[in-house]
DNA sequence: CCAAAAGTGTTCGTGGTACACCCATGC
DNA sequence: GCATGGGTGTACCACGAACACTTTTGG
């Protein structure tokens, strides 16, 4: 078979962190290429016999020093020939998920720059990103809430009010603070520990934690992991 | 930027059709290539300036010559470098629902053969098309429960116990007959028509259509189409 | 009148929702 | 002692689950 394909292919990371009761999104500022100083998103071109996977892993590293806590697939943009102004270019994106308490940003060998942004007060995007973050936030909301990744957005060990604040603003939506609690440890997926979080104010709060290795044994059980409020 | 990639890229489509209570999956048999004559996915090569949908839609016409009722990405492979013993090749695969009561398939220019093969006695198939498949099915299964799907693999006007029938085969698993029934209309997205479906035994049944008009206007609404069963 | 499939209602239990007061600490 | 957030229990309602008999047709 003959064959003369010019497509380019490209991975792409919408990393998600969240800190003080924001949602953030890493962004990079983009070192070289006609965006140049252009906020984006973490990526780049695959290599000849790497992997989807090794390739997302390696811009991460490359771009952003970091260890993200849960990634997968998110969705392939190439329904617009002209997402990249310079030539046909497919991207894959990845999905994100980072316990970013104090994080360290590295920006590296190909970024100029790294940082997080609110996903609610973006700069201006290169290329379709803004379209690929949107289709992310949407995919968080809905993950959200069938599966139990919140969790990896927050530290190890953290206080019932940020799992809850965590939920709430991610949902965009009120829930009520004893019926959430309720729901989560009735799951017995979330365990007390003997340790307090510090706040400056009010009755200090007991830290708390997922406990995986139970719920991936609660799910071969059969146990469906749901927390939708009406 | 200095860009040497021989990476390709390749869209498959999963057709499902649903005919005589089974679920079936389109497959073409290859005219060219390293593997003529296995059975495989319809899909092919992306060329430059196509889109991904184009492509997809290309290739159902060409391979199969039909036009399907329902078309979304499902997920993108590439974590196996050598997939495809040609070169590295990354396939985006499409998820497709056909109405098929009368299909006519008409292997067409590049698809010696085009059969229809019931998921659960397939011939081995060519490349990962089989990773690919299961990836289809295990969609097909979680999308069915939140979305009504099912519609696009039945006839405009069925039986209700097609309906349950579909149901039943695709998440295999027993449904009470009374409760589906009930849970179903009680959405009011399916309507009654005054026609009579011809079955050969028993009581007559009446013909039953979706009302795809009233659903997107519902899930506007906050509607959210939801049939699980324990 | 018999076989085959269609059509229909009720009861019971679980789980979601709404809601308000006391508790422990720091200042 | 007051402000601040943490922690808990109950009553009601709605929906899902289980379940069996009658109806209409063809042969």
């Amino acid at each position: 078979m003959e064959l003369n394909q010019h497509i380019k292919i490209a991975v792409d990371a919408i990393v998600f962190g969240y800190q003080e009761n924001s949602l953030n999104v890493l962004l990079i500022k983009q070192k070289y290429g006609a965006l140049k100083n252009q906020w984006a998103l973490v990526g780049g071109f695959v290599k000849d016999g790497e992997t989807l996977h090794t390739a997302v892993n390696r811009e991460l590293a490359e771009e952003a020093g970091i260890k993200v806590n849960y990634l997968e697939q998110l969705y392939t943009f190439g329904d617009d020939v002209n997402r990249d102004p310079r030539f046909q270019v497919i991207s894959v994106a990845y999905f994100a998920l980072v316990n970013s308490t104090k994080l360290i940003i590295k920006a590296d060998t190909d970024a100029e720059d790294a940082q997080w942004f609110p996903v609610n007060d973006l700069p201006k995007l290169a290329f379709d990103h803004q379209l690929i973050l949107n289709t992310a936030k949407q995919r968080l909301k809905n993950k959200l809430t069938y599966q139990p990744i919140g969790f990896d957005l927050l530290p190890k060990e953290f206080l019932f009010s940020e799992l809850e604040n965590l939920y709430c603003t991610i949902l965009e939506k009120e829930i009520d603070r004893r019926n959430f609690r309720k729901k989560i440890l009735s799951f017995g997926i979330v365990e007390e520990t003997e340790k307090f979080g510090n706040k400056k104010n009010g009755r200090p709060a007991k830290l708390f934690k997922f406990n995986k290795l139970k719920y991936n044994k609660l799910t071969k059980e059969g146990f469906i992991f749901d927390i939708y409020f009406a």
